[in-house]
DNA sequence: AATGAATGAGTGTTCATTCAT
DNA sequence: AATGAATGAACACTCATTCAT
């Protein structure tokens, strides 16, 4: 590649990254590839990056602030929606998220397995998604002039168990299970959508 | 180590690697590591397994046939009890399973997320749940003489996104919530009941 | 294998050592091969051979051993027979001995080609068989009262390079030749004598 | 070693490798030794090269060019000599190369003797020299107005085992034989043409 | 900004050989 | 005489990383 833009020539090495990580894991990825693959001499990618690990970093860093910057988006735009109907209007925002960003999301729930991290990605996502429900949730009960809900221990666990694991589910599997089973996209989504609704946003609706 | 049962030896070889492989993940494991660790020389590995990969596909065996005997029995011994306390005894199984096999689910999991297996084990596993809990809820609308409900393909992705995915995301996290929460074990447990009645359990009972 | 006799076992571990040897060379040999066809053992082999070295060198031993012998008996029943008739059949003699030690003249060859041994077999082989001819040349000039010519170094290099070598060129490739050229073996060896005749007997008849 | 030119360093990691496999056998070759003897790091034998094996068949390569350059060559050159005279020429061509491949052509035989090459590089170099003979003996039969002589099998078998075998034992056993018989090179060298003469040669010149 | 060449430290696997029974 | 278990020392090959230009 020759003189390539440096923001653009980044940017492909970081996609192409993500694209082999999430194919073959981390460990199983081969710098020699992701720099075949981006078109690029494999110098150049310790030219921009100090090392392999920091290419995975910098995508969990891209992770977690568009994680952020959705979550705080839905919080903002929640009171112009309504009822039932917000809620698809979250879950479609969380579903499009999470589908757009499988590819880091596999190789984050990989990696978040590992004993040694001191807290994985996985559970700063973890956190961060309970939080931005749960103020959703007290957003709602004030609206309608409910008291919320005592146990927060509790609360935390389904939001965790049974909110954002099916999602995470969803990121990881989505594409076997199409396979699989033979669905296509929107129907899984449908149906996904449907079974989300009968059980977590069910149980938690005031 | 000098002349152990070679059937005793096997299982150390297979628990140390069940061991290392969801510390590190299987291609961060070295065999080295899984020799040192078992106390054996690294070349008896290769005298009892072909290569690094069997013992990853030996463990998944033991893991896919402990599942089917752990389902089968599940289902027959459902007649025996009831309403919410049958339901309760299911999942006290489940969650016994998964915890008991948590190692080995985090290395399948991850495993799982790559793009080489025409049909990951965690698709396996999930297909064998699916028609566990399927026949369950079969058996227990007969029994009330109650007609078993239309949409298989809603119930499949039911019973995978928000019935078996919790379960696994409690194998995968359990530990990290426990230490990052601050939770004891009984607690996340009773929590995590509670939370699992009241979505997926309440979405389809009859 | 089960209390077979010992000699027989030994026997049945030489012959499939020199098959296996011939087959892909010793480096290339593996001892556990050797046992497997063999249907003995591995530490059996151990038990009766110092080394894998020791297999090659007791087979080594035994084709000089028999070349001696092939010689010897050669030379004695030379008397019987005259004149180009004589040749033929000392020239059946020697093809018949090559033909049936192939196997270990290749690895023979393939061995002496190494930069280790101080004295090759094929070099050892080559001494006898040139002190051979060369005792059938002086009796054969002596009957006809002829007196035996004299550069004796130049009559070595002949006996080794034109005499000899053809011989051993026949045991390495007689089946590669067979196979490529579409020839059976008996018209390979009439072929061969042919030129043999015409070349190297033919130059140092009287 | 820094920087040496790219074809510098592949030419010298061959050239080690030529002098290593013909030391001790393709087998018993050891790729660190010829790293170390070539004065490069290990890996970059894999940089240049996909395998060891590769570094043979290169060098394979290299010996059948050479050989069908160098025989091409002689049939160009062939008319401008005549008679006995021309026999020493192409004679002495045929010396110097298997003399100065020597070390190649050893681990070419050594490698012809086993049983996995579908065609080994002796049997090709059998090939083309017995029809560059073939031609040259067309030519010397035409230039005399004689009918070239018939049973083509016939020749085919001495051009191999009389013609070129006794260049290929002297390739093989040069050296072996000038230290035990306490020959020199230039000596050796003319015995064997003596001896070449008198057999080979005197059996097909019209 | 970009690259071809080079390297140190592994990494899974093999293999001749030995031990204990 | 015979064997299953065990081992040490390699061995071919890999890979993240760096150097020189």
């Amino acid at each position: 590649m020759k003189k390539r833009d440096a923001i653009e020539t980044k940017a492909k090495i970081l996609s192409v990254a993500e694209e082999i990580f999430s194919k073959v894991g981390f460990d199983g990825a081969r710098v020699d590839d992701i720099a075949a693959e981006a078109g690029v001499n494999k110098a150049l990618i310790y030219y921009y990056f100090k090392s392999k690990n920091e290419l995975l970093k910098t995508l969990f860093t891209r992770l977690m602030e568009d994680a952020k910057r959705m979550l705080v988006n839905s919080l903002q735009s929640l009171p112009d929606v309504d009822g039932e109907n917000g809620y698809r209007v979250l879950f479609d925002t969380y579903i499009r998220f999470v589908t757009h960003k499988r590819k880091i999301i596999k190789v984050a729930v990989a990696e978040s397995l590992k004993e040694e991290t001191p807290m994985s990605v996985v559970m700063e996502l973890g956190g961060l998604f309970i939080n931005a429900e749960i103020e959703i949730l007290r957003k709602e009960y004030e609206k309608k002039g409910l008291h919320f809900p005592g146990n927060q221990q509790e609360l935390l666990v389904m939001e965790f168990f049974t909110g954002l694991s099916p999602f995470l589910s969803y990121a990881m599997y989505k594409d076997q299970w199409e396979a699989q089973y033979g669905v296509n996209e929107e129907a899984l989504r449908n149906y996904f959508y449907s079974a989300f609704r009968k059980t977590h946003l069910t149980a938690h609706l005031p």
